[in-house]
DNA sequence: CATTCAATTGAAACTTAATCTCAATTTCAG
DNA sequence: CTGAAATTGAGATTAAGTTTCAATTGAATG
């Protein structure tokens, strides 16, 4: 289902769904939760399928652009990704202490930031909202921040 | 005042405020703003003081950690600060098109986000919301996205 | 099947923010 | 003073991500 849309998406720009691109898109929906790109990048190499690095940063931006994945956040190492397809959109809780990582969606939450961007004359398309601090294991213990 | 906290802070640390890292303080504090490390620098070696590049980065770290300085976001570019000492918690929705930003803050969202976390019993210290689309004068326009 | 041409690929070079190294300098408690 | 610890800065290094460009692919057309 995601390869149709996928191929939808391409040939709207008269872009063409290789094998190289089907490999980043088989991969991506294969692997459940969130990645950076290398960890995908390595994973392909290690499946039978081929991508070359480049290609899978270029398919990467096509699969955020065509809305079957979005970029969860950023590190100081780089970008973490997740496909959404499928997925309700949710927001994170990140422990400072473990790196768990809990979503969270709350229909409150969503009309409360639509409501405030109307208030501003904003046309709002997308938002991320992390929060961090301690999940329920780690209040308590003594442990450094990552 | 800021000044006064840092070098509370600092000495906590048993870590001394030289004059490269009062220049990095003077300067964050002189301008009200968002301001990415590199154009701190900048103004810095075009201020009379100097620090260098290894300084800036190294005390705007400590600036973060003491509390009175905040990351607001990271950009394909780089990190963006602001100086919070002094000024409420807020967020920020950014135009797509012109990269403005309006910074907002909702009593209600943040107790919502208070009340969220702990029905995840996620202990919360801080967060960021940050809300992407189009601002008011650039709804419209066919403006590429940046 | 042959021709054509835009799309695609990948290896390697490049970019760039940020961090690290380390010898030289500063600071300050004793 | 004196010595240990902190600090600095120039330049090297890191690493995610992007770009380059010659070679390849593949869909469409004749
Ligand atoms: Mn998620
Ligand atoms: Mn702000
Ligand atoms: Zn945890
Ligand atoms: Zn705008």
């Amino acid at each position: 289902m995601e390869q149709k849309i996928f191929q939808e998406f391409l040939g709207e720009r008269g872009l063409k769904l290789t094998k190289e691109r089907a490999a980043v898109l088989r991969e991506v929906f294969s692997f459940h939760g969130h990645f950076e790109p290398e960890h995908l990048y390595f994973r392909i190499r290690g499946s039978g399928s081929k991508a070359s690095r480049a290609s899978v940063y270029r398919t990467l931006s096509l699969l955020v652009e065509s809305g079957l994945v979005e970029k969860v956040t950023r590190t100081d190492r780089g970008n973490v990704y997740e496909h959404t397809y499928g997925h309700r959109h949710h927001d994170h809780m990140i422990c400072d202490a473990c790196g768990g990582i809990i979503e969270f969606y709350s229909e409150k939450l969503e009309s409360l930031q639509a409501e405030i961007c109307e208030q501003n004359s904003f046309s709002g398309s997308s938002h991320t909202l992390e929060i961090r601090g301690r999940c329920e294991t780690c209040q308590g213990k003594g442990l450094e921040d990552r």
